[in-house]
DNA sequence: AAAAACTCCGTACAGTGTTCGATGAGGATA
DNA sequence: TATCCTCATCGAACACTGTACGGAGTTTTT
C-alpha cells in the first residue's frame, strides 16, 4: 500500500497528541498504553519477528481488527513502541560529569538497552520523531553545553555518536545471537564458520588476516575503542575552539 | 523453524564452493549466479519488501518450489546478495594516498554504495561471511599497514570505521527517502511532520533546540564530521605510537 | 534392464497486514 | 423520552509470505 498523507497524519496525532475519547457510541475498552505494553511483551518474549497485529490481540483478548481503532497500522505501533524506550532512557544532561563522561555513559547505556531488548535494533531508524524522542534530543544537546561547541556542531556530536552506537550495536547482538547459538554436538555457530574458513581459504591470499595471531577484539571492544576514537577527535575540536 | 546446523552448513557450502554439478538426474538448468542476480535486479526494482521467492522465481520463469535446488532457504539467498556486493567494491588497500585517504574514500564509497542499493541496508550485519567479503577485510587491514598500529587495532580501527557507515547509513537513506515522498498538495514529509511538532511543543521545555537558528546538518554532513572525528582520533593514536 | 539419485514444480500449510461489512452500543438531538 | 447517527467491535476474506511434501520425469550408475 505505501505510505499515505492520512498514514502519516494519523501516526503523528497518536504519538503527538494521543488518543481522544469517542465523541458518541460505545468507550474504548482498551487504551493505546495497554496495545503498546502487549506489544513490547509479545516482542520481548518471543523476538520481533513474531510480532504480529495477531499475537498482540490474542494477548489482549480482543479481536484482531479490534487494533485498527487504536492505531492506524502497525508500523505507527513500531513507531510508538520506540517512543515509549526513548523515553525510559536517562536524560542525558542530567548526568554527573563533564561533557565527556556524559556522552560516554549515554552511549554505552544506549548499546545495553540495544542488548537487552534486541528487537528494539530493527525499527529505529523510522522517520517519526514522538515527543519522548524530541525531548531526549534536546537533553542530548544540552549535555555538551558549556563545550564552546556552535549549535550545529553539538548537533553533529549527538549525530555522530547516535551514528557509532547504532552501527555497531548490529554486531554486538548478532555475536549475542550467534553465540547463544550451539548444534547439538555442542559446536558453537563461529566454530562451524571457522571449519569452513580453514577448508576452503588459499594460503598465503590474505596475509594481513593470516598474520594476526591474537583473535580478534570482540565487537563490544570495538565499539569501546571506536567510541573513545571519536571522543578524542572531538575534544581535539573543543579545545581547538577554546584556544581560538 | 529457525537456524539448523543442516541450514547453516549448506549456506556455508554455498558461499565458498558454489553449487557442483549433480552426480545423477538431470542436469540443472539455472545457475546459482543467476539466481542472485535475479534477486538482486527485484530488489532494485522494487525495494526488499517486494523481494520473495515467488518473484525471484517469476523473473526466472521457474517454478517456486525450484529455487529450493539451488538455495537452502531465503537467509541463504541473501547472504549471497550481500557478498556479490561486496565483491564489487574497490579492495580499500589498492586505494592511492595515505591510509587516512584511503580509508576516507572506502568509507564514502560505502555510504554511496547503500545509497545507490538501499535494500542492503536491511541485510547487512548477517553472521555469514563470504569469500569476497573475507577478502575484504583482509584488504582494509591491508589499507592500514605501515601505520604502525598493532594488529588488534587495526582490526579495531576497521570495524570503527565499518560500524560508523552502517550506523549512518540508516539515516541518510531514510531521509533519501523521506525526500522523495510528497503528498499530493506537494508537502514533504518533514514539513508535515515539523507541523506537528510546532503545533505540540510547549515553548521552553526545549531550550537547547530553540536556541537552534539555522537547520540542523543533514544527515549526510553529520556522517562526514564523524568521519572526519573518528580518524582525527585514530591519527591521534597512531602519532602516539610513532613518537614512543 | 533395473535401480538409484536427482531436478522440477503443483499443491498445501500456516502464517502475515489490512479491509469490509454486519452488529449493536450509547451519546446527541428533537 | 425516543430517535438518530456515530462509533467500537470483530468474523471473514483477500492477497500475500516462506517452505515442506510428494509425484513425475530425466539421467547416471549398477
Amino acid at each position: 500500500m505505501g505510505v499515505t498523507r492520512k498514514s502519516i497524519e494519523a501516526t503523528l496525532d497518536l504519538l503527538w497528541s494521543g488518543l481522544g475519547r469517542p465523541r458518541r457510541g460505545p468507550r474504548h475498552q482498551l487504551t493505546v498504553q495497554r496495545l503498546v505494553e502487549a506489544a513490547m511483551t509479545v516482542a520481548e518474549e518471543d523476538g520481533v519477528e513474531a510480532l504480529s497485529m495477531r499475537r498482540v490481540a490474542a494477548r489482549l483478548g480482543v479481536g484482531t481488527a479490534t487494533l485498527y481503532t487504536y492505531v492506524p497500522d502497525k508500523a505507527a505501533l513500531l513507531a510508538l513502541m520506540v517512543d515509549e524506550m526513548v523515553g525510559q532512557a536517562t536524560p542525558p544532561h542530567t548526568r554527573p560529569g563533564g561533557w565527556r563522561e556524559r556522552v560516554e555513559a549515554w552511549a554505552r547505556e544506549d548499546l545495553a538497552s540495544f542488548r537487552a531488548h534486541p528487537w528494539l535494533v530493527e525499527m529505529t531508524s523510522g522517520p517519526y520523531v514522538g515527543p519522548n524522542g524530541f525531548a531526549w534530543m534536546d537533553s542530548a544537546l544540552r549535555a555538551l553545553d558549556g563545550t564552546g561547541l556552535p549549535e550545529e556542531e553539538a548537533y553533529a556530536v549527538v549525530g555522530a555518536v547516535d551514528g557509532l552506537v547504532r552501527g555497531h550495536v548490529g554486531r554486538v547482538v548478532e555475536a549475542d545471537r550467534a553465540g547463544r547459538w550451539t548444534s547439538p554436538d555442542g559446536e558453537s555457530f563461529a566454530s562451524v564458520q571457522e571449519g569452513y574458513l580453514a577448508r576452503w581459504i588459499e594460503p598465503g591470499r590474505h596475509p594481513a588476516i593470516e598474520r594476526m595471531d591474537a583473535p580478534p577484539p570482540t565487537p563490544e571492544e570495538v565499539f569501546e575503542r571506536a567510541l573513545a576514537w571519536l571522543l578524542d577527535g572531538v575534544e581535539r575540536r573543543i579545545s581547538e575552539i577554546r584556544d581560538q
